[in-house]
RNA sequence: GCGCGCGUAGCUCAGUUGGUAGAGCAUCCGGUUUACACCCGGAAGGUCCUUGGUUCGAGCCCAAGCGCGCGCACCA
């Protein structure tokens, strides 16, 4: 058989890989389903699941999910190829909080208009049309990259199922006296206008200044601060318990005017305060700070609110500030302060000041009534599959996600995450879960309006709207909060595998040959180590609460996409690269080598248009060498016994092999794919087939015969090999050279070449 | 303050359990018209941050220090 044309010029990605992605997914070879119709995979196969990290709905893919998706699918495909019942789960994000706030950008834009003016309903309507017709974006770009998504099963978080998922979970929770309503200082969002948990808060180092003044003339201790706005909403001063110089003071109470306000001062002892920071003594402000609200708790204090949501001064404030900005109100304090002879030092000092991760709005501590989940209320386990977590013990979520990494239930790589992961649990305080804005799940809680018996105050939590009050049979109405993206998140390695539906809730268990059944726990989450808190240990939360079981066994945590010079990516550095650019410059298999070869997990990767372009030659290497290989070796010599020397090659070929799939194993991807290249490149082209060329136009004809088997099968094993790497070239090579003949028309489902280990 | 990581060739980084220091890019010299210039051969380039320890043997293990980065907490 004559060698194909498209041997005949170098490897041209863009003639190749989307005309094989579209192959691939036509045949169905991204369901595991279909594989065992067409008899490519044993229906007995163990499974090897992965959900895909949803991306942004209304995002477009970014390096850090090329890096993501090249490490996975190597995984999945590696699987795959060793006769796994292998699974990837696609799906998207609505990003509630991004998403809103883009919308709310673009409308106040083009149409002058806030959502507000347009009503809940109406504006609902434009973000999920601006969902819904970003999508298909994103969703091709995840092809591009060679992804070998299962698309049968894609899933949104704000789609039906998804939503029967989150409020069955809420539902669940609450009942269980997980899920609580109270008033606690949350992060006010001032920009987003809406409530945001403690790890979406971004602290940046701010140069401000420290004011030491008295609240008037005769009150006996100086205090200082760097919010000086807020002390018209003090109740108490707080000093150390041992500090020697406040002892006379404390119990006692003082009265006086405070710009113009009224105020009544208590001296307290508290731990909390750190005699050696400013004087020793601190003006407690229970409102707009979480610390002081703590300490307003032990000593039983009044809150006095003096800033809106708006971030604007309260009337309760006073007649000086009322109505001002905070901005303003700083201002006209220490102008006061100033006028009074009350301040007695402004010393410079670098302040963290928190913002919003989404929004980039200053973070305002503010009491409000919020939804929490209780990360340390007991509750009984029915069923637990999970290692070192009994069955029907008490325990609480904070127990579960220690003890499931603890006990080795779930195992993170790099293992330096690890302490990491139980620093921040030992930290971890109540989760606040609701949010003030539209765009997401909206709180399945139910109020009375009449509430006119005392039953009727209680809130109404049910997975279906009631039609009535159901103790007075008033009209209700539902809680406008909408739930945090995360708790949806949460719940992603489950929703997406048919919960609560295929969930047997007498048995505690998956109903049986559901893909909940087959496919949870899943094998790997790999994902940014950036994420870790914010879903990896919600995730262990959820599953651990609903299941019984861990929501995966492994965590592979990749690190950062950086440009050449170590600087993250940035729309204002400039220094974004866009990675369908690099597709269409190298190609699908040279970005995905560019960012999985010799990148150890964990680390940061420097990413340079020069290392893909190097990767895009390394294609090209392979293409060529099947090319000089296939041209001489056909039809190949199958039964021509291996010359003593050809034996030792073949050796060498399938040592490195074993080696290269016990890192994979291990999750060395990075050592698994230099050790490939350099067998590859160094080895086989330049060495092995150079000595070779000789051999074969040689005189000893048995002895080129074994050569070109030997070459043959080498060719032949690489490719397959390199396939979880470098799909497109690889499988083009496979088709092109007819490679898997009748048995193995695709190289994505033929056999991994090594045998198991 | 608590914790984590990094420091290896000019640059970017690998180095899996301790066993003769590696790759890519860049530099220099040479080659090559049929697998591939998206190439090949060769050269130069290293106190593996410093000091001390363990060991027959340390880039790797231990201790201290220096420099850089990150996370968490405090920040009144």
């Amino acid at each position: 058989m004559p060698i194909s044309p498209l041997f005949l010029k170098p490897f041209d990605p863009a003639e190749h890989e989307e005309p094989l992605y579209a192959k691939w997914e036509a045949a169905g070879l991204f369901h595991p389903e279909t594989l065992i119709e067409k008899g490519l995979l044993r229906e007995d196969a163990p499974p090897y699941t992965i959900v895909l990290p949803p991306p942004n709905v209304t995002g477009t893919l970014h390096v850090g999910h090329a890096a993501m998706l090249a490490i996975e699918d190597v995984l999945v495909r590696f699987a795959r190829m060793r006769g796994y019942r292998t699974l990837w789960v696609p799906g998207t994000d609505s990003a509630a909080i991004a998403t809103q706030s883009k919308v709310e950008k673009q409308l106040l834009k083009e149409e002058g208009v806030t959502r507000h003016d347009l009503g809940r309903e109406a504006f609902l309507e434009r973000v999920n049309a601006f969902a819904k017709a970003s999508e298909q974006t994103i969703l091709n770009q995840l092809r591009r990259m060679g992804a070998s998504l299962d698309w049968q099963r894609y899933a949104y978080t704000l789609d039906d199922q998804r939503y029967k998922a989150v409020i069955t979970a809420f539902v669940r929770m609450y009942e269980a006296g997980l899920i609580y309503r109270g008033i606690r200082i949350v992060n006010w969002d001032s920009k987003g206008q809406t409530v945001v948990s403690d790890d979406e808060v971004e602290y940046t180092e701010e140069n401000t200044t420290l004011y030491t003044f008295r609240y008037w003339k005769d009150f006996p201790i100086p205090i200082a601060t760097v919010r000086p706005e807020t002390k018209v909403g003090d109740v108490a001063v707080a000093v150390h318990p041992d500090d020697s110089r406040y002892q006379a003071y404390i119990g006692k109470v003082f009265s006086g005017t405070f710009a113009g306000t009224e105020l009544t001062i208590r001296i307290v002892a508290d731990e909390a305060v750190n005699p050696e920071f400013g004087t020793g003594a601190v003006g407690v402000t229970p409102a707009h700070s979480q610390t002081d609200w703590e300490i307003a708790q032990r000593h039983n204090l009044p809150v006095v609110q003096v800033i809106d949501e708006r971030g604007k001064m309260t009337q309760t404030a006073g007649p000086l500030v009322a109505g001002k900005t905070v901005r303003q109100a700083r201002e006209a304090i220490v102008q006061w302060l100033r006028e009074e002879g009350l301040l007695l030092e402004e010393k410079p000092i670098v302040h963290r000041i928190g913002r919003a991760d989404r929004t980039g709005g200053i973070i305002e501590p503010l009491p409000k009534e919020q939804w929490f989940v209780s990360v340390t209320q007991p509750f009984i386990l029915e069923r637990s599959e999970i290692l070192g977590i009994p069955a029907k013990e008490l325990v609480t979520l904070k127990d579960i996600m220690r003890l499931a990494v603890e006990k080795g239930g779930v195992r993170i790589l790099p293992d330096r995450f690890t302490k990491v992961y139980f620093h921040w649990i030992d930290n971890l305080r109540d989760w606040c879960i609701s949010r003030q804005i539209w765009f997401g799940h909206r709180i399945p809680v139910w109020y009375c309006v009449a509430a006119s018996n005392p039953q009727c105050k209680q809130p109404i939590v049910r997975a279906t709207p009631p039609a009535r009050c159901p103790h007075c049979d008033g009209k209700v109405v539902q809680d406008p909060d909408t739930l945090d993206t995360w708790f949806s998140s949460a719940l992603w390695t489950f929703s997406t595998l048919g919960w609560p539906d295929a969930w047997d809730d007498a048995q505690h268990k998956a109903k049986l040959d559901t893909d909940l059944a087959i496919y949870h726990p899943t094998t790997v989450l790999e994902t940014g180590y950036d994420i870790l808190f914010f879903w990896v240990a919600r995730m262990i939360l959820m599953s651990g609460f609903h299941l019984g079981q861990v929501p995966f066994y492994n965590v592979y945590l990749h690190g950062l996409v950086r440009d050449e010079k170590g600087r993250k990516m940035s729309k204002s550095l400039g220094n974004i690269i866009d990675p369908l650019d690099l597709i269409a410059k190298y190609g699908a298999d040279a970005v995905r080598l560019s960012l999985v070869v010799g990148i150890a997990p964990g680390n940061d990767i420097k990413l340079s248009e020069q290392r893909v372009k190097g990767y895009k030659h390394f294609a090209n290497k392979v293409w060529n060498i099947a090319r000089f290989v296939l041209e001489r070796t056909d039809p190949f010599p199958k039964d021509q016994p291996l010359t003593e020397e050809d034996q030792a090659l073949a050796r060498e070929r399938d040592e490195m092999l074993a080696s290269v799939t016990e890192d994979l194993e291990a999750f060395r991807l990075h050592l698994a794919s230099e050790k490939l290249y350099h067998y590859t490149w160094h080895r086989l082209a330049d060495e092995i087939i150079e000595e070779s060329k000789p051999i074969l136009a040689g005189e000893d004809a048995s002895r080129a015969a074994s050569r070109a088997r030997l070459l043959y099968e080498t060719l032949h094993t690489l490719v397959r090999a390199l396939h979880p790497f470098a799909p497109f070239v690889t499988e083009a090579i496979w088709q092109e050279g007819n490679l898997g003949g009748e048995e193995h028309p695709w190289l994505m489902t033929a056999p991994w070449p090594a045998r198991e280990a």
